[in-house]
DNA sequence: CATTAAATAACATCATAAGTTACATGAAAT
DNA sequence: ATTTCATGTAACTTATGATGTTATTTAATG
């Protein structure tokens, strides 16, 4: 099943833009995410909406950082993406009266919905600028953070 | 994102075929889940080669199931089932060698395994035998089984 | 031999992230 | 003011994989 990437390359160009003096254009951070600047626009737009990032039109314009990495978590950025759900698990709804199908989902759905909350909760726990600083260590990338 | 429901669906059907005397036709089972008896012979072949059901052709063929429904666990049909990953969350891959792009990627990536470990861990807990229970709770059957 | 039902191949549909094209809007440089 | 640069946005296409469909083959029963 097809995987969204743009947490992961969100995270990857924030930090980035973190060790720029200028703003990124879309042009700039498209090349760096092999795509395109439309995607790149559209994706950041949510950041923005969030206060994460801002934009500026015209000449010297493009995409800075709003705030400090260390105040931006993954699930911060995971919000602001605004991904439906982290499952590819769905429940079935041919029968939503059928008691079988009803003990099934909600068996399904108690799981999903526990581990989703783990998931969340190891996001909230990690800010960018623990990401940045395993750049440092490179290429031994030792572990420096305070992350488990 | 679109999501897998074979997991639901199939716990759905297993359960049902337990309460019959005789096999059940892919053609009978589609028509349970308002679907095709292609797409059920198709998800159903992954639970026969597991041994969790037998299929037979001919005359008064059909799917049964091979073992008792205290026997299967709700990871027992997730793995037969054969799903890549749980998540709609992937990592980048545009620049495996860059360090930040591998900071992220792990740091999401520990966060991904722990919450599928969780995940497979609380399927391993649950017996399709737990779900049937609840059919009998049901009110619209009480008079289908009042022991439990 | 006729009927039933699974087995399988080949193809169509659907949803959605991603990619693309085109044009409008706004800010800075000249 | 005009040009240039860069975002904003609409509309469309592409890619992917579960799902759905049609047609044919294989096997078992009557």
């Amino acid at each position: 099943m097809r995987k969204d990437s743009r947490l992961s390359r969100m995270l990857h160009v924030l930090i980035h833009m973190n060790q720029l003096d200028a703003p990124a254009t879309s042009e700039k951070i498209a090349s760096m995410l092999n795509t395109n600047p439309v995607v790149v626009r559209r994706t950041m737009a949510g950041l923005r909406d969030k206060g994460y990032v801002s934009s500026v039109k015209g000449h010297g314009g493009g995409w800075s950082l709003a705030i400090s990495l260390s105040d931006i978590t993954l699930l911060d950025i995971h919000n602001a993406i605004g991904e439906s759900s982290v499952f590819t698990i769905g429940l079935s709804d041919e029968h939503t009266s059928c008691p079988i199908e009803i003990a099934v989902n909600q068996a399904i759905s108690d799981v999903l919905i526990e581990a989703e909350a783990l998931l969340l909760e190891r996001f909230r726990d990690v800010t960018l600028d623990m990401l940045a600083v395993g750049f440092a260590d490179y290429p031994l990338n030792q572990q420096a953070s305070s992350g488990e």
